[in-house]
DNA sequence: TTGTAGGCGTTATCAA
DNA sequence: TTGATAACGCCTACAA
């Protein structure tokens, strides 16, 4: 890779290099409860109390003045709560974990930002992973994910097979999956299957009839439902796509420009392109480019998701947006209840079409 | 936001639903070192040892039958190593505390990817946080990091003064930063001041004497360096860039937009404009599309780090293309020689120029 | 090679 | 309201 491509400066004093020795040889101990104990007098358990004590409102369990007390004293020596220490004992470790598939996708990195944002305001932090999709990574980040003792999961790159969601219901572990479904399991998405119906409802209106999928891959749900939703409605309006319109993709811009490279060569081309997410779509763009075809005018194309991007291009991508957001929040949300012991159910979020100018009237 | 359009489905079985119902109420407690001793005949420490010994090659401390049966044992009850409980014993956690501005931003998530990746070889979890550049938020997440007893910290989002880097020297917690230097602490960066300079030379060479710079948010290291450098190679050129084609802006495409409109509503518009990161430039071609001005052909754009798509534009950006996976691999080697009590240095990573049709002769 | 014991920092329970 | 104590699961020095 880059990895030769790289100048090494000196940038720093010579101090500066000895304190960094000398921390890494003495790692400072942290002040600890007894620490604080020891300097206010009082005895752990109370410190304990009132320190990380159980924060019901009502219930107070030392003087105020005890309280304001040992509170100075732990902020002068700098007292930080060793979690581990309080997870072990108390069996939860207020961390949750999120496996995505990878985090350089915008949309994943969306979710997951939604993820992070409501999983602060219940106290619990995120321990993230990239499965690159991959099953004997995906598994190991299960299994690393479990071995830090996470509370629970949100998994959002499950295949449609469900992949290794039996070792979690054999932990008897929580778990709630995002952006992709599988079997029952519950399940945060967007309406892809009712997306895929929009992008095909529009391009129809605009009267075309020879259309392709760049269907993303098979072992994802939200690829899968898209492109069925996008197959239905061609398919009710009698105008059935055929195999070789339909192609299978990755989810990043290479991925799209070799499916949109692939469709073009076919001896009858689409006037119209549906990909599954917009990265690919934007890759799409790149190979017309080239082609020296217009988007819009010369052939229509559709994407998924409506990342801030799509607006910006030159020539606007039209896409479905998904709430990208929402869907990280609202799984939090579930697992919190599925944590507390109620029942939840999958919900599906309703996308929305934005049409813009790539794509137009036949 | 998108919280209401939304719909609830019942996609789940009346049955699965009671058992999620239990596994709530009765969370399955692992199987521990105990459990696996005592089905195996062996005791305790022995099975530690072969389970969770210290991997020195060499050195083994239990007969190869013993061991063969201990870890059948532990497979057949599922057994996951407590890793809050070593941390806890080990005084360290393996954990390696990851502050980003925000993981949405394609350019952080890369270099977190990188992170991820590198920090997996040395057996390290990562714990992420974004601090939305918040100095408050920011310093919340360190909090919660030193909380959860990360071995280190790599700190993706430090303002040029350093922000809360003294809580960290004074915990003696090993640290590194990417993507933006502050002060002398180690840093592995790109070297963003020679990038503002080849976008300067570039646009020079096309002979443009009136440029202008998008020059990013005023506390990031990286944004100050690759604007100086562009705007010293124009000053020892002669073309001195007056202070109103400077423009502070946001780090995603609404700032780039936002800033594009306002150079262009000056009296006298530049005829380059050199964005410090890629998205903000995106956002200056959405702006130019809306006055129907041609990029390449009417005012040339530069953008920085060279994301995928910004080869895929309809109108390909020229960009400056920084090594994000390799910064955030390097960061983690750097950080593991800082562990290790080894002296380091700070890294520059040299960037390339890729010109594309966003930049052409004037 | 295997067994024993003690403690990492916190919290829950019980007693004062 | 406060203090004493035990235990969460694991690791390691030491003894056998």
């Amino acid at each position: 890779m880059h990895s030769d491509d790289q100048q090494s400066h000196d940038q720093q004093s010579h101090d500066q290099r000895i304190q960094d020795q000398e921390t890494a040889n003495a790692p400072a101990r942290r002040a600890t409860l007894a620490t604080v104990a020891k300097l206010s007098g009082y005895h752990v358990s109370t410190v304990s109390r009132v320190l990380n004590g159980s924060a019901v409102p009502g219930v107070r369990s030392a003087s105020a003045a005890t309280a304001e007390h040992i509170r100075q004293v732990a902020r002068e020596v700098g007292y930080v709560p060793n979690a581990q220490a309080a997870a072990l004992r108390r069996q939860r470790t207020r961390l949750l974990g999120v496996v995505m598939a990878r985090m350089a996708d915008t949309v994943l990195a969306t979710i997951y930002e939604g993820i992070e944002r409501a999983a602060a305001g219940y106290g619990f932090q995120t321990l993230v992973t990239n499965s690159w999709d991959d099953p004997v990574t995906r598994r190991e980040c299960v299994d690393v994910l479990l071995s830090h003792g996470v509370d629970a999961m949100i998994l959002g790159d499950s295949p449609v097979d469900g992949g290794s969601l039996d070792v979690l219901t054999e932990h008897g572990l929580p778990f709630v999956l995002v952006n992709r479904r599988a079997a029952d399991h519950p399940a945060i998405t967007c309406d892809d299957y009712a997306g895929g119906r929009m992008a095909a409802e529009h391009l129809l209106e605009l009267g075309h009839r020879r259309a392709a999928v760049l269907a993303g891959l098979p072992y994802a749900s939200n690829a899968l439902e898209r492109t069925q939703g996008f197959l239905d409605v061609y398919r009710e309006a009698g105008h059935r796509i055929p195999r070789g319109r339909i192609v299978r993709t990755t989810f990043d811009t290479a991925g799209g420009r070799m499916g949109a490279e692939r469709l073009l060569r076919a001896r009858s081309t689409p006037t119209a392109i549906f990909a599954v997410n917009d990265a690919a779509a934007i890759g799409v763009l790149g190979c017309l480019r080239d082609h020296r075809i217009e988007p819009g005018r010369e052939l229509s194309v559709v994407g998924f998701n409506d990342i801030p991007l799509a607006a910006e291009l030159t020539v606007p991508l039209t896409s479905v947006r998904s709430p990208m957001q929402t869907i990280g929040e609202q799984s939090v949300h579930t697992l919190m209840r599925l944590m507390g012991g109620e029942p939840v159910q999958s919900t599906l979020l309703r996308p929305t079409l934005v049409a813009r100018a790539s794509s137009a009237p036949r």
